[in-house]
DNA sequence: GTTAGCACTCCATTAAGATGAGTGCTAATA
DNA sequence: TATTAGCACTCATCTTAATGGAGTGCTAAC
């Protein structure tokens, strides 16, 4: 009785993986990323190589359970995994496989079209190759410098300002003036911007610099502080960041994810993308990790999500330019899969940026 | 006998649509809008202001089913409309109603912003308003002139290359260029292009225009080679059209959508913007229409939709510039009010537009 | 021409088994 | 002591049949 008593003591408390735990773990999550299905304990008895009746293996179950590595969804219906156990199986039991991604690739080489395209593009090759959701965000500029600026007329009463940053991101602005303004001034005013402008961070331009320029422009001093408006106004643009998404319709291959309210929750979540900045900002903000971060079931900053698993990974493109990919799946994601391949995406990202410049 | 036999063939073929068959068919319809049920002829005895048995609605029903107006899911059940029954609905029996889009117009003309935020936030402004999914396509320059061509140098072996058509629409293109290139020819370069170029439609740069201006240019001329390209491929980007949508997941909210099959599909049509884009053309393109234009089951020109209603509107920004808005939605939609909405859009989107130049 | 009445059809809902996968527990076994 | 066989029990799912009801078509009467 005392025996017992102690037995259970440290079920409870102290109970450790055994070898053999991890490898029957190992074997419900396996089987339910394939199936869908809660796995009974005779399935578990003949699909590993332990050679363990059904009994035992209920008894190990019967410790995981206890333990939360895996839970009922109802009495005497077999186990699935919970969030722990899949944390678990990310975090310690995955090794890498070489998939064949090579076509994947290559369709990305080929694509050397506009930044827009190319990022379209890889979210649906990525949809079309998983089968999950998939969602990119563009990359944005954090670091980068002004590179040049340019006022020119347009029209009688309006002027264009265009701004490169590094990186070659152009941004445009119409600047309605209601004033003359005339050649002779609109180069002095070129000038003025460019010397003052030219190389600073975005961040860097501060009100002392502003009025700096002001001063210089004398009677000009309102086109000045258009300008610089318009360019705060594309900063603040590029905020609300682009992001595009492909193969939403494939949470209907997942009958756990499949119906109506839920379905009907995350497809608007794609749509209206706005909620995805917050995965993206997560990912980007979250720096200690390598690249590439899981988030499983409530572990997500997207509450609509919380039936799934999301897997995202950031890209870089040179320095400071930096985006987002993020898969989204039933939880019985194919964990293994979805990583080797963001991976290999994000590498290849880095290379056709290297190989362009 | 004969005369028997005499109503029957009239039954079949020259049968007219008397004033009480229409009102009959209106009942049904209302009611089948307002449900999404099969209507019974017992409902229609009450429902109408006819006093009319449910008897004699049950003959005129017969009638109208032979003669293609509505039809029966099922033997013993009530009647639904046939996409014929839609059609004459739309075409003859609605009559316009205001309704309270004042605030919907407010809401417009508070968002000043760029043009891709303001579609954006028409799609989803629609969406929440009607109940149905919304898109927009952004508008296509097609008769605009160039208004203003800009070369910069921006790095030692870069120049962009910045052109301006009517509508203030910026294309910005970086060009690689090997040689040397001091200031002074950019600036020839610049007044070249633009001397010939200003004022030209995208369509009337030809050949000969080309070979002249690279003649001029001398030894540059494989620059001018790539403006010309890259304003070529500028109007080619132009040509897969941005389309913004919104509120896709309202299909869940009817039934007769909801189902994986379909539902999967239409989000993936909605998501991949790529089928769209035939909607938009076949509505700018039919030009008899009074700009607004109702698809009916199999009349739309997108097979994954031929379970739903489309009403697509074409909008006019200025001359030249067109783009379509659309409500797809059930058969069952509330035509009146969609349209209705749709024709105050329209005309808010051109007076915003009138206002801002 | 209109209506009441009635038989008939067929869908939808419900209830009642039947099935079967899976568990927990106990006693026997190695 | 760890493992296993056996058994009773649970519970979701599937099948089947019964029931109810909405709706029709037809006929005869008004």
């Amino acid at each position: 009785m005392k025996k017992a008593c102690h037995v259970r003591w440290e079920g409870v408390m102290g109970m450790q993986l055994s070898e053999r735990k991890i490898k029957i773990l190992q074997a419900i999550i396996r089987n339910y990323l394939e199936t869908g299905e809660p796995v009974g304990s005779r399935t578990i008895s003949k699909y590993t190589d332990l050679n363990l009746s059904s009994a035992t293996i209920r008894n190990e179950m019967s410790d995981l359970e206890e333990m939360g590595y895996i839970l009922q969804p109802h009495t005497s219906a077999g186990r699935i995994p919970s969030d722990k156990g899949y944390r678990l199986y990310v975090d310690t039991m995955m090794e890498e496989k070489d998939r064949e991604l090579e076509e994947l690739k290559e369709m990305m080489l080929e694509r050397e079209d506009k930044m827009d395209h190319l990022l379209k593009q890889v979210a649906k090759l990525l949809a079309t190759n998983t089968n999950y959701a998939t969602m990119i965000s563009a990359p944005t500029i954090h670091t980068n410098k002004i590179k040049f600026i340019q006022l020119s007329r347009v029209d009688v009463n309006q002027i264009l300002a265009v701004v490169v940053v590094e990186g070659n991101v152009i941004k445009n602005n119409i600047i309605p003036v209601s004033g003359e303004l005339d050649d002779e001034t609109l180069l002095k005013l070129n000038i003025l911007l460019n010397t003052h402008l030219n190389g600073m961070a975005l961040e860097e331009i501060n009100l002392g610099m502003i009025s700096a320029m002001k001063q210089q422009a004398g009677i000009h001093s309102a086109i000045v502080a258009d300008v610089i408006d318009a360019i705060a106004e594309s900063i603040k643009a590029e905020e609300d960041l682009e992001i595009y998404t492909s193969g939403a319709n494939n949470i209907f291959k997942y009958p756990e994810l499949a119906d109506q309210q839920k379905a009907s929750e995350i497809i608007n979540t794609f749509e209206e993308k706005q909620m995805l900045t917050e995965l993206v900002q997560d990912t980007l903000s979250d720096e200690k990790n390598t690249g590439i971060q899981v988030y499983i079931g409530n572990e997500t900053p997207i509450q609509t999500m919380k039936d799934c698993s999301v897997v995202t990974a950031t890209y870089e493109l040179g320095e400071g330019m930096r985006g987002t990919i993020g898969i989204i799946g039933p939880k019985r994601m194919d964990y293994d899969k979805v990583i080797g391949t963001l991976k290999t995406i994000t590498h290849q990202l880095d290379e056709l940026y290297k190989n362009k410049t």
